[in-house]
DNA sequence: CGACGGGACGC
DNA sequence: CGACGGGACGC
């Protein structure tokens, strides 16, 4: 099993992008892309019910992962290139290779409860040094970071997260100065795939050991990277690492790649890249599902198949690009429950949090009389309507006489503000509609922000806006 | 009237 | 010395 390498050192990586595409950084994008699908349906095929058992696949990986990953992990510092990509030739004229992270460190103190899986049992903890130091894992995307309540054990959360796969390893971030938990935990599993799954069902929901805190659940940054990342707009990213890149012969068709691939489920399309003016192969292709579970779990197989002409690894987001003064807005999608919202459960997303153009999302003020069903009948009388979100109060449950809602284009959000603002919506009282501001921008109680940092925060959080300066390109090239 | 929960891993 | 090449999406 050849795994691929990944370079996706946190580190900078400078690359001048001279064609001003600028290809995403991989680190970060990558962790932006956290997330993932919430498929309510689909996904218990693969897991749920099951309740014992999580896997339903050939992929014999139980035994045959034990030793032999890490070995190759200590191979791996030979096959990272960093190689920048794009082909826009840029010569990497700005030093800062990789040397910021030392590989030095390895965190092996993690307390590994990798409690009873029937399989694999005895996980003997990736105590080989700099071979899975969490800065630089052996699997990409295999890590997940949880964010759940203070009450939450260790052993609570390797039970109900152990059926989505092996486990390596379950932290509890403890604070060092009252010795209790912080509510945050890292998983680590052997598998990509089991990270998605364990998305794709547990984030938003709550465990029957805290009902009052839903989890958040998503890819865990590599370890030097701190702070939330944002999404990459990409429709085509969406959910998160849906997509493959898939290295082909140039002679496979597109039917070919069907094929191959809709086994899995939900494949959604694939598409060879082709050169220009020949229409020839280069020899690659993206392949989309609608869950980055079934994106992974087919790159699993197609890897470890006998097939090694073919290779496949999640894709990065492609390069969008924004109309300059555009700004992108990080929407809030309610999690799970019972929800009055049909559209938004398809998804869920690890910070909850959705890309969206300003202008597609309207902020509401109502009178406090106003239910959510009542809301939500009434914006959703305007087509596009993806979500409607009426705040309320997290004890009482009583309006707090605003929301949020969304359209998926600004023309229907615009038509809608211009539709309903003003109006009078219970009798008697007037409904506001206005764009929303970006979160952040306007906090809650009226804080006492200064305004320079509170922008400058927030615009730094979009990246396409951060990067037309920046001529950075973090992006590193995953070799397979 | 009215702005969105909590958030990152040894030293 | 030591391990296999192919590779990014219309701008």
């Amino acid at each position: 099993m050849d795994q691929f390498t990944v370079n996706e050192s946190s580190a900078s990586n400078n690359t001048t992008n001279g064609g001003g595409s600028g290809d995403n950084n991989s680190s970060s994008d990558n962790e932006l892309e956290k997330n993932s699908a919430f498929h309510l349906h689909g996904l218990s095929k693969d897991v749920d019910e099951s309740d014992g058992e999580a896997h339903s696949d050939d992929e014999d990986e139980d035994e045959s992962v034990d030793s032999s990953p890490l070995d190759h992990d200590k191979g791996k510092n030979k096959s990272i290139h960093n190689q920048t990509l794009n082909r826009n030739n840029n010569s990497s004229n700005s030093s800062t290779p990789s040397t910021k992270h030392n590989r030095s460190g390895s965190t092996t103190t993690t307390t590994t409860t990798t409690t009873t899986t029937p399989p694999l049992s005895h996980t003997h903890n990736n105590h080989s040094n700099s071979a899975n130091n969490t800065n630089n894992i052996d699997v990409p995307l295999s890590r997940i970071f949880i964010i759940c309540g203070k009450d939450i054990s260790e052993a609570q959360l390797t039970k109900v997260f152990k059926k989505f796969g092996t486990i390596e390893s379950c932290k509890l971030v403890i604070d060092k100065e009252t010795n209790e938990s912080k509510g945050l935990a890292y998983i680590k599993y052997q598998k990509a795939s089991s990270a998605a799954l364990a998305i794709e069902s547990m984030n938003g929901t709550t465990i029957p050991e805290n009902e009052s805190t839903p989890l958040k659940v998503m890819i865990a940054e590599a370890k030097g990277q701190k702070t939330k990342t944002p999404v990459s707009t990409d429709p085509e990213d969406f959910p998160p690492n849906s997509r493959l890149f898939v290295i082909c012969r140039k002679d496979t068709s597109e039917a070919d790649l069907t094929n191959r691939f809709k086994q899995f489920g939900n494949l959604e399309h694939v598409k060879i890249v082709r050169e220009r003016d020949t229409n020839e192969s280069k020899g690659c292709a993206f392949v989309k599902f609608s869950k980055s579970s079934t994106a992974a779990l087919a790159m699993e197989s197609i890897n470890e198949s006998d097939d090694k002409s073919t290779k496949a690894i999640i894709a990065q987001p492609k390069v969008k690009y924004h109309k300059q003064n555009e700004s992108i807005h990080m929407v809030q999608f309610p999690m799970m429950g019972p929800n009055p919202y049909p559209f938004q459960t398809e998804f869920s997303n690890p910070y909850g949090l959705f890309p969206t153009l300003t202008r597609q999302r309207l902020f509401v003020v109502c009178h406090k009389s106003v239910t959510q069903e009542g809301l939500y009948k009434l914006f959703s009388r305007y087509p596009g309507m993806e979500y409607c979100d009426l705040k309320k109060d997290k004890v009482s449950n009583k309006s707090k006489g605003f929301a949020y809602v969304n359209y998926s284009t600004p023309q229907a959000a615009l038509l809608a503000k211009n539709e309903l603002n003003g109006i009078k919506y219970p009798p008697g009282y007037s409904l506001k509609v206005v764009f929303a501001e970006p979160l952040g921008i306007k906090q809650n109680p009226t804080p006492v922000i200064d305004p320079i940092s509170s922008i400058q925060t927030s615009f730094a959080q979009m990246p396409f806006i951060a990067r037309r300066n920046s001529s950075n390109d973090t992006r590193k090239r995953q070799k397979i």
